[in-house]
DNA sequence: GTACAGATCATTGTCAACAATAAAGTCGAC
DNA sequence: GTCGACTTTATTGTTGACAATGATCTGTAC
């Protein structure tokens, strides 16, 4: 990775860590199958080695990396089909979800979102690659958490993080980010109209590109079949 | 909890450990609100307060336990409102992971199913609550492992083990027990026959007693509302 | 007798040193 | 030159000691 100096981090939690490390996997600054070694870690982001520790055993849980005793943790390297599962999993818990946020939606809560929604918009326009994730993935929760089950809002945060791994192929693509932020803004035009069809609709399709893409370019990088080597 | 001497435990590993204290859990070994003291479980089973730490912080991530900073961990205090989500979720997951299990089912699978099934039965008939207690989990997992997306079965998973707190309220009630072991039998059976209609009904409903009589037996306990205190 | 301040205790959080393991490199034999 | 055993190095795993925090108890003033 070759990092040299310590990037001052303001909390040195290991929740924040992890956070710090999914940004970097979600936006290929790590790359998948690629080693995370503690001391160095620990290094960069000056903290102890225990808290890198306790982060990495966290991105392990969410399924992010993957841990060997005494031989340390690397990004996960994601196949076509866990790929495949996971979106499956994605689309009946967000559909779910959709069919349940109340309509008409509460009005500080659409507000919350329209705000969210023009800042992802901007930091899109500005190149902002790291706030435009941490938007997106606001807007998301912001939007699930509607639904009025607060397990099944985290169920579905788990499995968006899940799938990070496999957006880093495609987070550089400019049309599927445009595509991405318009359709959030018509997911919010939906809530304030109460058209329940259309926003189970487009809750459903709006994951499916990033699905896709990451099929289409792992297709194209490594053959049709699925050679997982895991 | 009171525990004198260490309890030998084959494995140090945290997983274990966690495995343990949901099992403690689940049996009502360890009551909600019950605070859990890294020292005294380490002093019981034996082993580092860091490997108590971390099954505590596992427990946390599942949701068994709630910890503070500073203050420590307790068996978390899960409200109607919660244990209703929760089922939601549940039977949102197992009711697709159902209407994917291929049929007719590879015979070994439902060896296996049948042989966890019996094991069950006998363990349920000699009083052995320990070991139902893990066979029941096993023959969910056996079984909902079959649906052939190991994320979904992953998380079906997590939400049966975020349940145990519920269940042990109701784990002692003998004619809920005998129920659910004639069900799993029937829902072999169903694999067998190829049956998918009764299949999936019979997986959803099969959760549901156990949700129920936690409502009522709240409800009896602290009165209608759900004065949460958390 | 009640409320506040201080002291004491119980408990968790952090760290640095050491042990254990796996990988890489080196040497010698054939 | 290549295979295998040995040595060295890189990295993770484990432990115990100490620091920090929050809870409890005690005593005193009013």
């Amino acid at each position: 990775m070759a990092v040299a100096k310590a990037e001052t981090v303001i909390e040195a939690e290991p929740r924040t860590i992890a956070n710090r490390l999914e940004e970097d996997i979600a936006l290929g600054r790590i790359l998948p199958r690629e080693r995370l070694i503690e001391e160095e870690l620990a290094l960069r982001f000056g903290v102890n080695r225990h808290v890198i520790r306790q982060a990495l055993m966290d991105l392990e849980t969410i399924g992010l990396v993957t841990r060997q005793k005494n031989k340390g943790a690397m990004v996960r390297d994601l196949t076509p089909e866990d790929v495949i599962n996971i979106y499956a999993v994605r689309e009946l818990l967000e559909r779910k979800a959709a069919e349940l946020i109340p309509l008409p939606t509460p009005p500080e809560v659409v507000a919350r979102l329209k705000d969210i929604q023009q800042r992802h918009s901007q930091a899109a326009d500005a190149g902002e690659f790291a706030n435009v994730f941490r938007l997106n993935l606001l807007f998301h929760k912001t939007f699930f958490a509607a639904c009025g089950n607060p397990h099944l809002a985290d169920a579905i945060q788990h499995f968006a993080l899940k799938a990070h791994i496999a957006r880093s192929l495609t987070v550089g693509d400019p049309k599927l980010l445009k595509r991405a932020i318009e359709e959030h803004a018509e997911m919010v035009r939906y809530l304030e109209r109460g058209d329940r069809t259309n926003l189970v609709r487009l809750a459903v399709e709006h994951i499916i590109p990033s699905r896709d893409a990451y099929l289409e370019t792992y297709r194209r990088r490594f053959g049709k079949a699925a050679s997982a080597s895991g």
